[in-house]
DNA sequence: GATGGTTCATTTAGTTCA
DNA sequence: TGAACTAAATGAACCATC
């Protein structure tokens, strides 16, 4: 049954038959007199209206009920019969047919904003507004564009709001172990994880160990002098004893500062504007290399230790979690000329941001507005140094930061390779950690 | 049916009547005290009112009195004279007379929300309750992985994308045309090609259907009824008139709407990542099931119709293009079938992503690749339903959406084959849709 | 000035529970 | 049953860009 009859076609003596034919109602009444000034009236319900909007001449109503209806993308049924007659009184009482009206006089979707866009704007105007707050003068003074002042500022205040440096959820972390170990494993599957390699490298290349390197007058042992004699034993009667004995702290611990992190890069208007998607995506991509910059504020190149209130660790509580030489060199090494360059908080947070803002990670969608980003962080920087340092400083820090942050970036891919391995043999990270590592970066 | 009489069309912009009748014949009653601020009194029991409750001014009990009375719907009969006055003290001793006030001054049961609404209003609330908690993927426990997660919103964004709602471009297809047809063909041929069983097995005949199956109780003509007395008059007047007289619309439609599915696949970066080839033998191989999934959250099981726009088709359009029960029958059961899950925008978007990434589609090269995909995608659609669907549907949805996906694979084969059935006869289909059918598909 | 989006008080669905 | 809720949709007044 041919079902589009419609009672009211009948009535109607307009030109245009079909485009009237479900809803008419408007009969006729405001269209003979359109020669110039057009009739304000609403073409969906007869309203006074405002302008065009989206092609057509409508009233508030019914234009920002069509961009709502559009956007929301749901098919709407008619509960009476398809053919309701809206008017300003009925108008919402029937969104199928209002919204049918709406398409029926040639209101255009298209020229709805897309959410990226209308982002875009909503960026764009916040950027103008804080502009304006900020006054030339500043910009005179400090020699900083207002624009690199404030995201500086930002940046720092959300590294401040976020960074808790009181260490006081420390104590909730699963406790440090770092007494020899029972593997459960064999030997040979051990030396796999454990680098007999390590110390040499560690303590300096070809002679062994000077007892006076800064880093290596701690308190670590050596896995193998305690373990290797017992590793074909079962663990008898320590059945707590793991394999990777600081494992469960330390994967607290980077959880922790994960989460840190996370709370840094949600708090920066200009992360909150990406996607979801580009979001998770930078933070899974960062989340390495933001934790490592945060440890380095806390690092002690003259004791070689991370220091975190009353606790403190070394590079080799990072073995005794499972990690490898083929890391964790090249991680320690980082630490100390990263150190060296004795950075300031608004550097570290800008160090921060540019990793963050990391076009190329993978999953990113929208990687053009995100190099924006990037990139404005760091000419924020270079301003920075240039503004605040030294002569003989300005020359080479920013290169310096910049290839600091290469080398992390370098180390991510190893790092989430070796969470996952030692996920493997020893499942004690958090679902975060796994969440955040578990597939490739880079 | 030409039932639906509207008043309104030949009534002009009468204010006051306006606001009464959308769409149904009442009383327009006489509104005579609403000029400025209505005075709020319960219509119904002169009880302070608290604002329009299903367009008439009443107070909270009579809304919530006529929203219980008008779901329950049984009949109520008056214990006195069918007289009753409805006072505010009353009004709970007569729910016949009580109901019938409510209907007298113009209360619709139409402006209660179905229980499908209310269920899918529910669903929302839900959704957006968790969402509110939800900051990063992993952060807090959504239930979902936050691999499941970018799926779903990934597949979610491309639908709606892709997906057009303003059914705009429907006026560019060839016209609908579902008057009776003339065959320039001979009896024979013709006879082979609509087949003389529609009718029965349609309206359950020998093998059929019962007549209270919901899908078949819906007015759909036979095209033999009208056509078969002059099957063997060869065409005298019209030279337009078709065998199939909806063909070109509807293959115009089909078309449009593969090009929409196409763009959903290519918008994907999962498929974009496939070869060429593969993505191709899939597309070729899921566009009738993708067209047909997207066809239903159009369908409207009331009245059997598929809402788009201003334009509505119902099965025998199907059939008025040539296509037979054998594909028909089940096809319209499927609708019916898949509408009753009242499923979500989400699920609709993994249904289609499952059926697209089908490793068994003939010519597909790489299947260990697009079985992974498919397996996640049935995963992501698992959790989904897992987290955001109450108790009770839990436990069998997911099966019944996979259930209506074999059926629809089922339907595949024989789609193809009338398709190219069809177009021997009258070739109208548009060059895309034969690529995309004419050579086996399974 | 024209026409996008934004804001927020208001309206009116459904929900809860005594 | 209905008073007191919650929340989505609405639209008037507004802001911003071109």
């Amino acid at each position: 049954m041919s079902v589009i009859v419609d009672p009211n076609a009948v009535q109607e003596m307009d030109e245009e038959w079909e485009s009237e034919a479900a809803t008419s109602g408007d009969t006729g009444l405001d269209e003979e007199e359109e020669d110039d000034g057009e009739p304000k009236i609403c073409r969906v319900c007869g309203d006074r209206a405002t302008g065009y909007h989206f092609n057509a001449m409508t009233c508030e109503g019914c234009k920002g009920f069509f961009r709502r209806a559009m956007k929301r993308s749901i098919h709407l049924s008619c509960p009476f019969q398809r053919s309701c007659v809206i008017t300003k009184n009925n108008r919402r009482q029937c969104q199928a047919c209002r919204l049918r009206k709406c398409l029926d006089i040639g209101m255009r979707k298209e020229l709805i904003m897309t959410d990226e866009a209308v982002e875009n704007r909503r960026a764009l105007i916040r950027r103008k507004k804080q502009m304006r707050r900020v006054t030339v003068s500043a910009e005179v003074q400090t020699g900083l564009t207002s624009e690199h002042q404030l995201l500086i500022q930002e940046l720092t205040q959300a590294q401040n709001q976020t960074f808790d440096r009181s260490f006081s959820h420390f104590h909730h972390f699963r406790p440090v172990e770092r007494s020899p170990l029972r593997s459960c494993h064999s030997a040979e599957s051990f030396d796999e994880y454990v680098p007999t390699s390590y110390g040499q490298i560690w303590r300096g290349g070809s002679g062994g160990s000077s007892p006076e390197d800064p880093y290596l007058t701690h308190c670590h042992q050596d896995p193998m002098d305690t373990m290797a004699p017992d590793s074909l034993h079962k663990s008898e009667n320590s059945a707590e004893r793991k394999v990777f004995c600081m494992l469960p702290h330390i994967s607290d611990l980077s959880t922790y500062m994960i989460k840190g992190v996370i709370s840094f890069a949600k708090v920066l208007a200009p992360f909150r504007e990406l996607s979801i998607e580009d979001q998770i995506a930078l933070l899974k991509g960062a989340a390495f290399e933001l934790t490592q910059i945060r440890f380095n504020t806390l690092f002690n190149s003259t004791t070689g230790l991370w220091e975190c209130g009353k606790l403190e660790y070394d590079i080799n509580d990072a073995s005794l979690a499972g990690f490898k030489a083929l890391l964790l060199d090249p991680l320690l090494k980082f630490h100390y000329i990263l150190k060296k360059l004795n950075l300031q908080n608004e550097e570290y947070s800008l160090m921060q941001a540019i990793s963050l803002f990391s076009p190329d990670r993978p999953g990113v969608k929208h990687s053009e507005r995100i190099d924006q980003l990037q990139e404005m962080c760091a000419l924020a920087l270079k301003s920075y140094i240039d503004t605040r340092r030294p002569q003989h400083e300005k020359k080479f820090l920013f290169p310096k930061i910049i290839r600091c942050l290469t080398e992390l970036r370098s180390m991510n891919v190893e790092y989430c390779k070796q969470v996952v391995e030692i996920h493997d043999i020893q499942p004690d990270n958090s679902p975060l950690i796994m969440e955040v590592f578990s597939r490739g970066n880079d």
